[in-house]
DNA sequence: TATTGTTATACTCTATAACTATA
DNA sequence: TATAGTTATAGAGTATAACAATA
């Protein structure tokens, strides 16, 4: 006879209740501006090169190609996305951000700057370097895991 | 003329990447068992309860009372979660673990247990340790940000 | 045949609000 | 009137698979 595992023993709770607030408190901020925090990290993607295709974006998101197809659909509906064909693969195509799109994005970069300072801003430079680098080795790891063995 | 923030420039989208593929992990191992992550959070929250409000159950996990109601209709439908009526309160409900329900938990801690180990296992000590009390404090933090100013 | 992208479907989670019954 | 709980609705995120067009 013996005591289970309370939530509270396990990593993966506190990161969950830490990590959904955070996201949460984003989505508010986001809101005001009429975007998702998903939509926020595709128009960023943009933001860093002329235009991109949406298997290539699916890949550097982590996301499937259908949940690009409709993220971009929400984009393109408000104007801050455009799809053009690829001239030189049929099958190809590229999304780009619009003027509007990349007028918008420092905005959105500012908010998520502030919701940064806003939930660890209290934190000691020790804490916050600390738990980025655990954060940063966690996530190399986790790329690490998903090579196919050779 | 300056740059705008990356993507990776924030602790949000290093939390969010983490929290996200252990949250993921942890709900194929519970697929297996026919529950999700929400449910496992209501079950071990009534584990340690004979029985309790969904009102109160909404409080402790931080879910609406809508949200328990949907979520215990689909543990009753398991049979792991019985509703009862209150005897003293025609208004109010209590929920409780059927045998079936006490009989799962230790069986789905282990593998959140599990889950831990394989996401957190290679991390030093002291990593963990440090891991945890930055998480903590930050979760602290917020409760004391969601009470009312005096 | 394989690949690119879209479309369809489904389910979880989350949030809000209307509603019923009781206090 | 206020409270407890349910119900309805909706949107975001995630996943899978079927599909059309092209390679």
């Amino acid at each position: 006879m013996s005591k289970i595992a309370a939530l509270t023993d396990h990593l993966g709770y506190w990161l969950r209740q830490v990590s959904n607030h955070v996201s949460q408190s984003f989505a508010r901020k986001l809101a005001a501006e009429d975007v998702t925090v998903a939509e926020w990290v595709l128009l960023r993607v943009l933001y860093d090169e002329p235009s991109m295709a949406p298997s290539r974006i699916a890949e550097t998101m982590g996301f499937t190609r259908g949940a690009v197809t409709k993220l971009a659909d929400r984009l393109i509906a408000k104007d801050l996305v455009v799809r053009a064909a690829d001239p030189e693969d049929g099958r190809a195509q590229t999304l780009a951000l619009t003027a509007k799109g990349r007028q918008c994005a420092p905005k959105l970069a500012a908010l998520a700057d502030q919701n940064d300072a806003e939930c660890f801003g209290y934190l000691t430079n020790h804490d916050r370097r600390a738990l980025r680098q655990i954060l940063e080795d966690i996530v190399a790891r986790l790329a690490l895991d998903s090579i196919p063995i050779e």
